[in-house]
DNA sequence: GCTTGACCTCAAGTGCTCTTGAATTCGTAG
DNA sequence: CTACGAATTCAAGAGCACTTGAGGTCAAGC
């Protein structure tokens, strides 16, 4: 299996070395060895970096992936969690098609004072507070 | 016109008062006046609170809100901007849409390991880096 | 062998959005 | 008029995800 060196990795994952560390350290990701001080990782450590960078867009914190990554290595998901945040995520979804259809119309609209536009005002009812979770 | 006090505000807009008092600091919301020490709030600035609950959603910071809504105090929004920014929320939705499918994907999945699941993989190649911007 | 330059460690700093705590000031009820 | 409770100010702290900087080390090239 082909090591890489962590120069190699942020080139090929488009992170920078400091994040690779930090991820590290974090238990997200793990080096398989070192050529002097110089860290090497497996290759399959670029798809660990895509499942991050998934589990981030799903909302998850880089602590929550860490337990998920668990012990062994291989994910260890808990599909009543996945589920969860797949519901989650489909609320997020929704927020963000009203919130873009409310930009949308707002450019477009020629009240006097979008606080004057009906559409405008029903769409400020319904912003609320944003389901939680970044993206 | 009638005003209320803060306490009136956070529990009609449920943010707590230190928020209110934060975003004032920040020049997102304005008091009218005060009672003795008390911050007195116009109604209108509940709509104000949904409005920036709004911006939020669609990943304007706090300070890029508190330049649109200028010195006026009404929205002074540049539609290009807006626009722009629908465009962004469209990319953030797909990317949240093949997020959820993933999730609910390996949730479902019963490929001995995620990583060895064809669906996910293509998955994982799409992950890439989610477009920037909150919630 | 010595220089070079990439990589290392560890601590501290950044940006954003708030929250918390201590000490103080008021208006209102009794 | 006094005591209470709610608001106030100001400074500091928190959580997340990183980044930056100073100072050290090591493999490789000349």
């Amino acid at each position: 299996m082909k090591t890489l060196d962590i120069a190699e990795v942020a080139q090929r994952s488009g992170l920078p070395a400091s994040t690779l560390r930090f991820y590290e350290e974090k238990g997200l990701i793990r080096s398989t060895g070192r050529h002097g001080l110089r860290r090497l990782f497996a290759e399959s450590v670029l798809e660990r970096l895509s499942l991050i960078a998934l589990g981030q867009g799903a909302g998850f914190t880089l602590e929550e992936m860490a337990e998920m990554f668990g012990a062994d290595g291989r994910p260890a998901i808990d599909r009543a969690r996945l589920l969860e945040q797949a519901d989650d995520l489909d609320k997020r979804i929704r927020h963000l098609v009203r919130m873009r259809d409310g930009l949308r119309h707002v450019a477009a609209c020629t009240a006097p004072s979008h606080l004057e536009c009906p559409t405008f005002r029903r769409l400020l009812r319904h912003a609320a507070r944003p389901p939680r979770g970044r993206s």
